[in-house]
Order: structure tokens, then C-alpha cells, then sequence
DNA sequence: CGCGCGCTCGGG
DNA sequence: CCGAGCGCGCGA
């Protein structure tokens, strides 16, 4: 027999299929090791095929060494999948065949893991009965029917050898599962639905469109209608994928999904150590544990027979990969869904712009819960004029308003919350002498001053820099500390109040496994009044206590350089916002912006989604943004500046044939550096398009795969969600 | 004349 | 991607 195989090897030169002669075990979708290249070495290999013969000379042909696994680590739907992914992002095929594998297993770094239990042999052998410790493990087993070694070895410390070696004992090695989140309990039965849910599942279930679109606002009881669905595939004998954003990985959902589900959940995500992540996965490709829930790389669960997918927050730019190959979660999903012919279900109270007009357009079924479970409103958003307060010699960064509202939530003996989109302390570091502003070496960034550790730190690569007394440009002394970062706020905030007992929630707090979980759980058991933090505070999270939510500095996301500023923006207020008040007393915002007047915040605070669609739409439409046209970006990075400026050259000389061909599809073509110029050392140039849908993108994608440059990398990017 | 380095090529 | 093969330049 013949398998076809793809070596593991990153790189378009060996993207293509060798032939190497098998036996019959080997079956497509396995990994072996073969030989490959003049190194005597082994590489691995994915079986893509195996036939009976091969069209490549016989004499010439390679044996496989070794089969590395004894049941196909990647079914036949994924093996196709992979293919149609590496098509559709350019990449070689070793890239997309990765992705259906947890990474630690690619490196041979882990595998099961085995315990050994110890029982009573059927015929005991003699005994001495002055070997009391013996004779009470005999005892202990006897009760308990069997018993981990490791436990027996500690209760009865070297007797268990001795009684090993004379056959009193029989020791079997079985296999150990790794369970992540053990100390997560399971919570929380399911309750019934409410008519709005039943209506929600009955419209997904009947629809014949393969997309359906939860709109809901917060509270609206989305989550019951997924598990809802979930379990119903779960009757028909089925499985289920579960999509979170990265960081909602919440212990509210874990505990909801193990109440309901028991074993047959789980999880897939960065956060998980190598071991666990491998069990998890290995529970799914067996079959034991049927509903995948994860952050984004979950989509590619290895598991059959799947009865409906459900992405949560579809608007998240987490769904995104940020790397080759950079997928689309969605995408993904799509040609799962349509191979096993199941339902996709998207759920946001914010959907994306451009989901929701495919909603609208009748692509996707629509489904609308505008009301809260308990019918509770949303919380007031009181938009507060930092114009007026600055004007009030107010240089603080909170309004008066929100100082006020603060003392009375605290003095209530309720929980806040302080959102702004900054870390750190202070956002840049300048000297008033000649108006230098400190950046990163390897990056062109400003630094940002971190208090806790007295050092300015590079948002972009993480590099540490010690303070500076004096300008490194001038010499002059009054370096000014611009902006505020979570770690001011906090401080800040201490001066104000200094009773309370104050949280941050930032990169720099969360490090590690776990980390968000525990200062969530903190918060949650009212370990503190204040949580200060970044975007990661917006993500679903119950937090019964909170009734303020203040929002420092609304316009910050507002004024990014990007056509999607505006609705990012919105998403990020309205989800903040939603943080407040969701259980017992009402809830209230404080939104702070310096452009009070702003149509997306007035729609935000107003929760006026339609009104906000049909405005964003219509400006997308008439400044001719997508969903109306492609923006592709061909980014051109390196560390040579001179080679990445010929390497753009080349590339625009090649990519400006297809423009003048086609020059009424384009809207935009240029050249220019990125808005960041250099990250880690790399210098960023960017061709810049605007294009009709109908635009030959093929081409330019083709054009761009047929240079090579050395030490210069060169991608394509369709709607990139980060310009910088 | 010999070897070291850089480029090109091939891998089943 | 990685090593083999090979051409060319330089030094003794």
C-alpha cells in the first residue's frame, strides 16, 4: 500500500504530497515518521490518502518508519477541512493540519498519563500476622475494594512492596484523564424557559437556514437557549461545539455547563496546561466527552456527528487569528456546520456590522430578545462633559459626577467598576524641554510607566526599560508623566477613597494560569469594592453587587484609526455598561468622553442598537467601507529596512499591473509605512487597497505568493480588525 | 590548488 | 525547512 503523505515542514517548498510505501495499519489522517531529505533523520508526516499504487517510480520510493498513532489523529471531515483552509489563507498544508492538533502533542512534549491501582490478589498467600502494617493494607483494601498505589505506598509505606512482591497484590496500570477547572463545581440545574427563549429555540430549530443570529441584549438569557440546543443534539446522539471569546472562559459558564453536562464537556483553551489539553482533546476524539467548549481554536475539536455549533459574542475580535493561517472563526464553523448540515448559532447583544446586515439581508436567520429575564431595565448612562470638568479646574480623572456616584454605591455597601482602556500608569513618558517622547528601541512606540515595578514598559514586544531622571535627547529634567493608566486610576482612586479595597484587572495582573479567574473570583466574593481594569473587565461576567460602572474616557477607542473604531466603540460601551446592576438593586453608568455629542456614544447610551446599525451602515456605505468593500492590506515586515523598502518596491511595481488592469474596481491603492512603523525590531510597510467585492483579489493574493524574499515576510490581510 | 561560504536545488 | 552539491573567491 501507498500512503500520501504531507511532511510537517512550515514551509511552500515541500507543500505537496510524497508517496511512501505503507502496510495496511496505516490509515489517512494518521501521523508517521518517514525519512525525508538527504538527512538520515525522520520527519512527521500526516497521511492524507493511502491507494493501492503510486504513480512515482517504484525503485525510488521510501518505506514509512513508524505509525504514530493507533487511531487517526485527524477524522476524514478535518483532513478536508484542512485542505479547503489552506486554499482559501494560502498556506502550506502542514500549517492548516496543525491547527487540529493541541500543540504539545506536535512536539512529542506529552502523552497519557497512567495511575496504578492496587486490589487484593483472589488467593492470598501466607502472611506473617506479626506484620501489622501488612496485614492493616490487607485490611484497608479489603474495605475499599481497590486503591491508587501512590496512596497506599503513603499509608502504608514499603509493607506494599513487600506485599507486591509476594502476590497479595495485583497492580494495574490505567489510564488518568487530566481534568482542568477540577475545583469548578458544577452549579446550577436548568430552569425552564421563558416564552421569548422557547420562541428563540423553536425559530433556530426550524429555520432552514444553516446561520442563525441571537441578537439579545445583555441579561436576555442567550446562554439557556445555546445549552438548550446543546442538549438536544446531545439526545439525537450527537456533539456540540461551544465558542467563547479568550477571556469570558468565566467560572459561571463552567459551572453552568458542568451543572448541565457532567463529563461530557471539554474545554480547549491556551489557559490549559500541555496535559490537560491533550486529555481534554483525546476525551473528544474518543468520543467520551461530547461538547467542545472553547476560545477559537475549539472549532477544530476532533469530533463526529456534530448536531450544532454555537459562536457566543460573534462580534469578539478574538475569532480572528492574528497568525498564519489567519482564519476566520466563523468561516471555519461555516464548512463544519455545512458538512455535518447543522446549525451555526451566533449570539451577541453588539453583533458586527457586518453580520448583522447578513441577518438582515435574509442570509442568516434573526432572532431578537430585547428584553432583560427579569425585566429589569438596562442600566442609565449618564454621559458626563470632561470639557466642563476640566474647565472646572477638575484635573483629576474622575468627574465629579462619578466621584459621587462612587461614594454613594460604596457607602451602600455595593461594588463598582472603573473601565478605561489603558495599562500601566501613565501612557507616555515626555520631556517638557524639547517635547521628546521615550519609545521602545525595537518598536516604534511610546513607552508606557508602570508604577509597581518603576520601569516603562513596551506595550508591543514587552521589552523593560529603567525610568529616566533626564531626557535622552535634550539632558533637560522635567520629564512629564502623560495620560493615565489602570495603575494611576487605582491610585487615585486610593486618595479619594481610602476605605475601600481596590482591584486591578489588567495584562499585567492576570499572568499565569488562571489568572483572570482569580481576581474575578475575588471581586465576585466581594473580596473588594473596586474593580479597576481594562477591556477584560467588559466580558461576561455575573457580578450580582455591581450598580456603578464608570467609564474613563469614552473617546479613547472612538478616535483609533480604523474603519471599525466606531463600531468597536459601541461594543465596548454597551457591554461595559452592561457589568451594572444585573441582579438586585438598579445599576448605573458614568460614560466620560471629551465629545459628549458623539452619535455612536449617544446610541450606546441610549442601548439603541438599530439606531446605531442604520447610522454606521449608512456612512459605511457612503465613505465605501466594508461590508460594501474589501480593505486588503499586503503587509511587508523585516529587519533590514533597505530590503523590506525593495521587497515593497517589488511588490508594488507587481501588485500595480493588477491595479491599472482593473483600476475602476479599486477604490484605494497605495504604498506607505504602517501606522506603527517598527515592531520588535521589524520594519512595517503595507500596500494599502480598497476594492470592490468583485475585485480580482485572487490575483493579487497569486502575485504576492509568487515573490520570495529572504529574511523579508510578506502576508495579505482581508478587512485586517488592527491597522496598526 | 584546496577549502570555505553562499546560493540553488531536491526531498517520495 | 534542511542538508547536499557546487561554484567561485581568496589565501598559502
Amino acid at each position: 500500500m501507498i500512503a500520501e503523505v504531507i511532511v510537517d515542514v512550515a514551509h511552500s517548498d515541500v507543500d505537496k504530497i510524497f508517496d511512501y510505501v505503507a502496510d495496511d495499519t496505516v490509515k489517512a489522517g494518521m501521523r508517521v515518521a518517514v525519512p525525508f531529505g538527504n538527512n538520515r533523520g525522520t520527519t512527521t508526516g500526516f497521511v492524507m490518502r493511502v491507494k493501492e499504487k503510486s504513480d512515482y517510480p517504484a525503485e525510488k520510493l521510501k518505506e514509512i518508519y513508524r505509525v504514530e498513532d493507533d487511531v487517526p489523529a485527524i477524522n476524514e471531515e478535518c483532513l478536508s477541512l484542512a485542505e479547503k483552509i489552506s486554499a482559501r489563507y494560502r498556506c502550506p498544508m502542514a500549517l492548516s493540519l496543525r491547527l487540529f492538533l493541541p500543540a504539545e502533542m506536535r512536539t512529542g512534549k506529552v502523552g497519557k498519563s497512567y495511575r496504578e491501582y492496587a486490589r487484593l490478589s483472589e488467593e492470598l498467600p501466607p502472611l506473617n500476622p506479626r506484620a501489622k502494617v501488612q496485614l492493616a493494607c490487607i485490611a484497608y483494601l479489603e474495605e475499599k475494594g481497590e486503591a491508587p498505589l501512590s496512596e497506599l505506598r503513603e499509608k502504608f509505606s514499603s509493607a506494599v512492596g513487600v506485599l507486591i512482591k509476594n502476590h497479595a497484590l495485583i497492580v494495574e496500570k490505567r489510564r488518568m484523564f487530566r481534568v482542568p477547572y477540577r475545583s469548578v463545581e458544577g452549579g446550577e440545574e436548568h430552569h425552564t424557559l421563558t416564552p421569548a427563549q422557547r420562541h428563540a429555540v423553536e425559530a433556530i430549530r426550524t429555520t432552514d437556514k444553516t446561520v442563525s443570529l441571537i441578537h439579545g441584549v445583555t441579561g436576555s438569557g442567550k446562554t439557556e437557549i445555546y445549552l438548550t440546543l446543546i442538549a438536544e443534539a446531545l439526545s439525537q446522539h450527537k456533539s456540540a461545539i461551544f465558542l467563547v471569546p479568550e477571556i469570558s472562559l468565566t467560572p459561571q459558564m463552567f459551572s453552568k455547563l458542568r451543572g448541565r453536562f457532567g463529563p461530557k464537556v471539554a474545554i480547549l483553551h491556551s489557559g490549559l496546561s500541555a496535559g490537560e489539553k491533550f486529555d481534554e482533546w483525546e476525551r473528544l476524539r474518543a468520543g467520551d466527552a461530547k461538547i467542545a467548549v472553547g476560545a477559537r481554536s475549539a472549532v477544530f475539536a476532533p469530533i463526529e456527528n456534530i448536531g450544532c455549533i454555537v459562536i457566543d459574542e460573534e462580534h469578539d475580535g478574538s475569532y480572528s487569528s492574528e497568525s498564519t493561517p489567519r482564519y476566520n472563526t466563523f468561516d471555519v464553523a461555516y464548512l463544519r456546520a455545512k458538512y455535518h448540515g447543522c446549525k451555526l448559532i451566533l449570539g451577541s447583544a453588539t453583533p458586527s456590522v457586518d453580520t448583522y446586515r447578513r441577518a438582515m439581508s435574509g442570509e442568516f436567520g434573526l432572532i431578537s430578545l430585547p428584553d432583560r429575564i427579569n425585566a429589569r431595565p438596562m442600566p442609565k448612562v449618564n454621559i458626563v462633559d470632561m470639557r466642563r470638568e476640566v474647565r472646572r479646574g477638575n484635573a483629576t480623572p474622575f468627574s465629579i459626577a462619578l466621584r459621587e456616584k462612587l461614594k454613594l454605591c460604596l457607602e451602600n455597601g455595593n461594588q463598582a467598576i472603573i473601565f478605561l482602556n489603558r495599562r500601566g500608569y501613565a501612557q507616555t513618558v515626555m520631556c517638557r524641554d524639547c517635547g521628546n517622547v521615550v519609545k521602545c528601541k525595537s518598536c516604534d512606540v511610546a513607552l508606557t510607566y508602570h508604577s509597581d515595578e518603576d520601569c516603562l514598559k513596551c506595550h508591543y514586544c514587552g521589552a523593560k526599560y529603567k525610568p529616566l531622571s533626564a531626557c535622552p535627547v535634550c539632558g533637560g529634567t522635567h520629564i512629564h508623566y502623560m495620560g493615565t493608566g489602570t495603575q494611576r486610576v487605582v491610585g487615585e482612586l486610593k486618595r479619594f477613597f481610602p476605605a475601600a479595597r481596590i482591584l486591578r484587572m489588567d495584562v499585567d495582573t492576570t499572568s499565569g494560569k488562571e489568572g483572570h479567574y482569580k481576581i474575578l473570583k475575588q471581586f465576585a466574593d466581594k473580596k473588594a469594592d473596586i474593580l479597576v481594569g481594562t477591556q477584560m473587565v467588559a466580558k461576561g461576567h455575573d457580578f450580582p453587587s455591581v450598580t456603578l460602572v464608570g467609564i474613563l474616557d469614552a473617546d479613547m477607542s472612538l478616535h483609533f484609526p480604523d474603519y471599525r473604531s466606531g463600531e468597536r466603540t459601541f461594543q465596548l460601551i454597551t457591554q461595559v455598561a452592561g457589568r451594572s446592576g444585573r441582579a438586585g438593586a438598579e445599576g448605573e453608568v458614568v460614560l466620560q468622553t471629551y465629545d459628549p455629542d458623539n452619535y455612536i456614544l449617544r446610541f450606546a447610551a441610549n442601548y439603541d442598537y438599530e439606531g446605531f446599525y442604520e447610522h454606521e451602515i449608512a456612512m459605511r456605505e457612503a465613505m465605501m467601507f466594508p461590508p460594501f468593500v474589501k480593505v486588503v492590506r499586503v503587509m511587508v515586515t523585516g529587519e533590514d529596512e533597505k530590503e523590506t523598502l525593495a521587497a515593497l518596491r517589488t511588490l508594488y511595481e507587481k501588485l500595480q499591473k493588477i491595479y491599472a488592469a482593473h483600476e475602476e474596481e479599486f477604490l484605494f491603492f497605495n504604498r506607505m509605512h504602517s501606522p506603527i512603523k517598527r515592531i520588535q525590531n521589524k520594519f512595517r510597510y503595507q500596500i494599502l487597497m480598497r476594492m470592490t467585492r468583485s475585485a480580482p483579489l485572487k490575483e493579487v493574493y497569486a502575485a504576492v505568493a509568487e515573490e520570495k524574499f529572504k529574511d523579508v515576510l510578506v502576508y495579505v490581510e482581508e478587512n485586517p480588525s488592527n491597522l496598526s
